[in-house]
DNA sequence: ATAGGTGCAAATTCTTTGCAGGCAG
DNA sequence: CTGCCTGCAAAGAATTTGCACCTAT
């Protein structure tokens, strides 16, 4: 299983107090978060600043992956697949339209697309919304 | 066919030359229309705000529906199924990660997407990112 | 005539950039 | 010790709100 901390060496990244706490709010919530979700739960902890280039230094890395949604807020999530470095990336999410939650969907297989003539893909996101269990 | 005017009506909006020009700019491109889009190509016509407050206006009336994005600007397109009101709409686009451009994908299949128990879903966007035959 | 739409100013929110000091390696 | 990371200040984008005037109906 894969620490804060690995997660970080593997990167070549260094080891903060800002970095491990995001990654270990990430792992606790297990849904997608965004900058201003990270900022309240650490409890202003870091500058807001800090926050945002930490996110873009995920991002870089593939540490972290962007999760669509409609709100206009960015949303992230882990990246499950560390390794794999193939960069053929599929998410399925779910996003609850009464709580704002976003959730990862396991074993959605999508569908595949046939695009048109000359047209190359390189990564597919399905958004589902709708309504959770808690919120119903 | 639905002339901008006729839309318009339809849902009892007053038609000004402002929501018939943004009309027209969704009809002349056939691509998802950011609000910096609408300000640059109606030429400064109309003010920024006036844009936002139609794109809001639109989007309530079901006239228009946002596009999904990774870049933070929010996109939006018409509404295909105008008269159709059930709204359980499924969105395919694909973006071009080099011009940036968005496309409609017509004819394709969402999976049946199997939701854990409890959850109902509403509504369905995937995004296709890859790249386009012009930018290929 | 009048409700609804527009433009302008300004407030808010979101995100990025520059720079000086601090800390991980 | 050195370069990367952080915090603070400030600039810059994106979006919203308030208010007075205008115009489609």
């Amino acid at each position: 299983m894969n620490t804060p901390h690995i997660i970080l060496k593997s990167h070549k990244l260094r080891v903060t107090d800002c970095r491990l706490e995001i990654i270990e709010e990430f792992l606790r919530k297990q849904v997608a978060l965004a900058h201003s979700d990270l900022e309240e739960s650490l409890n202003k902890q870091f500058d807001r600043v800090t926050i945002y280039r930490t996110l873009n230094t995920f991002l870089e890395q593939d540490i972290i992956h962007k999760v669509l949604d409609d709100s206009g807020s960015t949303k992230y999530a882990l990246c499950s697949h560390e390794d794999a470095h193939d960069h053929d990336h599929e998410h399925v999410h779910f996003k609850c339209e009464i709580c704002g939650e976003t959730t990862c969907l396991e074993n959605i297989s999508l569908p595949v697309v046939k695009l048109p003539e000359g047209f190359s893909k390189r990564e597919m996101n399905l958004l589902v919304q709708g309504i959770c269990d808690k919120c119903r």
